[in-house]
DNA sequence: AATCATAGCCAAAGCGCTTTGGATGCGCAC
DNA sequence: GTGCGCATCCAAAGCGCTTTGGCTATGATT
């Protein structure tokens, strides 16, 4: 069923009943009433081209997600973030369409979302330092919104982040006030904004205690479970090992875990551990009482906002870029205690 | 840039310019070659929404991801199969279009799809025992793929599986073999026809050893972390305790491991886990040896070659469905070993 | 020389919608 | 009775592409 064989049905032109359906006021009631019931008994809904191609929108947003070529690594935030997103467009009866690239051509796919018309803007994920997607996306006047921040971009844009900083850096005192002295991050890869953020967060809270920061307790690669595991077996063997780790997410945190008992030595006793908790729904931080003591943001609370934020975006293209800094909440877990070393 | 002012610029006719960029044979080679690159210079690409609009096809293929309306829980394989299937849409220039739909109104969705002509055919995910979807998107003429297969469907439809009941029959088999005789099933939700093919893998393997088949070691749910580890928990803590375990998913075997350390048990030794791993990047199964040990299958491929399916059958609509059965290899990792229990 | 394929190109219709720029008829004021 | 404003509807153009149904040379065939 299409436009014109519902208005012959209803013996209207198609202007009216078009025109009824997206609630004009040039119908009146009683007619909007008929085209109304009428669509509905006959499963009628526009199709999205037509109308796109009428309308000149895409009713589109685009993700595109970078799958790092090397290790194939999609990151498993990513479901949550958009399962959120989905649900916003859902609501503002928007598509969402996704495109997988591997970090290489990542140009190409923006640039092909904008020369196709595909999309009316775009979710930026996994934001770098320096983030070369952002003056791209300018130059295309492709509207835009960033899951993050990317330092060093001169130009505003609109984004949402968690405050990675101050989460870590409470996180790290968290740690101090315990008494621990030795405390190893386990972080995310450095080229990434929000690992550089992090980074931060931990050091200011070390050197406002005057200590010293040492590299040997500093680690960054993809946070798999593996990577979690071989930094902490690794650094537990070193001399002065460390009494704590701060790690950059729960699967990470898991691996490390893993090293500390494969050790013989006991989480929150031994060794203590503080997460990033993305409160991923597949990977619950334990039920009541958390396993990990954590600092926890959802990032499918996160996708909500931020598609959101885009679409107010793209509706508006006047409007300034809007912030969203949010801050994460830390909660006790079993995985944290006093240090057992007497200083 | 669109097709007129390419057009324009070269000189020629739209129809010409049209049939040089889609390889019909009406075009000398020279012309073809001067609009090849012109095309190329001034970074043209046709509009998706007007292709589409013209030539009836959408040039997108959904997938409706639902979400439990009660956990929001999203599928952690999502994210990998998404990945694999990404990579074929984008060798064959298709677009994806993604749809979160809490599974209460999942009908509404695909009706939709279908009236607004959004895509050319659909993935179905996690099909349910006599899933409802199949004949629905039958009804509606949709071409559909499914990941997994659907007990009780009674028209014939393209899938790819992989086979659970053979995976769980071999690693109950190997449990067996080990001279454990209380093994626990730790698995999805049995509306889940993966999860029945499972179970029934796994109650064949005890029923061919003679050993009978105690639901108090049967346990389904939703594979989290928190599942895996207070139904290993509770089951440890009943009288004749499993010596041995077989998990649904990696996730759930870490919970699993948590309530076995937790009693001060070791995992290999005291009790034996055998879990299904799906090859997911971000939560590898160890490294070179295997922590648990595992029937594995990469639902990455599985998204690639499932959307190969698909567009086959989109192309070729008059074609029989297509079947893939893919076999789990088998990893022997450190989590299993012989019975504890000399009987 | 007339005829005929054939290669190479073009104008225009059509895909399903929105939107512009009228038409039409009615009630009301003058 | 005329004119006006308003409510309600419509015909047709246009969005950017593909595709149908030509048209025009050119060279081969008779």
């Amino acid at each position: 069923m299409n436009l014109k064989e519902l208005s012959q049905e209803l013996g209207l032109s198609q202007t009216t009943v078009s025109r009824a359906l997206n609630g004009y006021p040039e119908v009146s009631a009683a007619t909007r009433k008929r085209v109304e019931e009428a669509a509905q008994a006959f499963n009628y809904r526009p199709s999205t081209r037509a109308k796109g191609l009428a309308t000149g929108q895409a009713l589109a947003i685009g993700h595109v997600i970078p799958v790092s070529s090397k290790h194939e690594m999609v990151n498993p935030i990513f479901g949550d973030f958009i399962a959120g997103a989905g649900e916003t467009y859902a609501r503002q009866g928007y598509e969402m369409i996704l495109s997988i690239v591997d970090d290489d051509n990542e140009e190409q796919i923006y640039r092909g979302l904008k020369s196709r018309r595909a999309v009316d803007g775009v979710i930026v994920h996994g934001p770098r330092m320096d983030d070369d997607r952002l003056p791209l996306l300018h130059e295309l006047q492709m509207p835009f919104a960033v899951h993050g921040r990317a330092s060093g971009s001169t130009t505003p844009y609109t984004w949402l982040d968690v405050n990675n900083r101050s989460a870590f850096e409470r996180a790290t005192n968290f740690l101090l006030d315990l008494g621990h002295q030795r405390i190893a991050l386990i972080n995310g890869l450095e080229v990434m904004d929000f690992a550089h953020r992090r980074r931060t967060g931990y050091e200011d809270a070390l050197t406002g205690h005057g200590i010293a920061i040492d590299p040997a307790l500093m680690r960054s690669g993809e946070m798999t479970e593996v990577f979690g595991y071989q930094t902490t077996r690794n650094m537990l063997g070193q001399d002065d090992a460390p009494t704590a780790i701060v790690a950059s997410s729960l699967i990470c945190a898991l691996g490390a875990r893993r090293a500390i008992e494969e050790r013989g030595l006991v989480m929150g006793k031994d060794v203590s551990i503080i997460t990033h908790d993305d409160a991923l729904s597949y990977l619950q931080n334990g039920d009541e009482i958390p396993i990990f003591t954590a600092t926890r943001s959802s990032v499918r609370e996160a996708g909500r906002r931020l598609a959101m934020m885009l679409l107010d975006a793209v509706g508006d293209p006047g409007r300034a870029p809007q912030h969203v800094l949010l801050e994460a909440e830390l909660m006790v877990g079993g995985s944290t205690g006093p240090s057992p070393r007497k200083d």
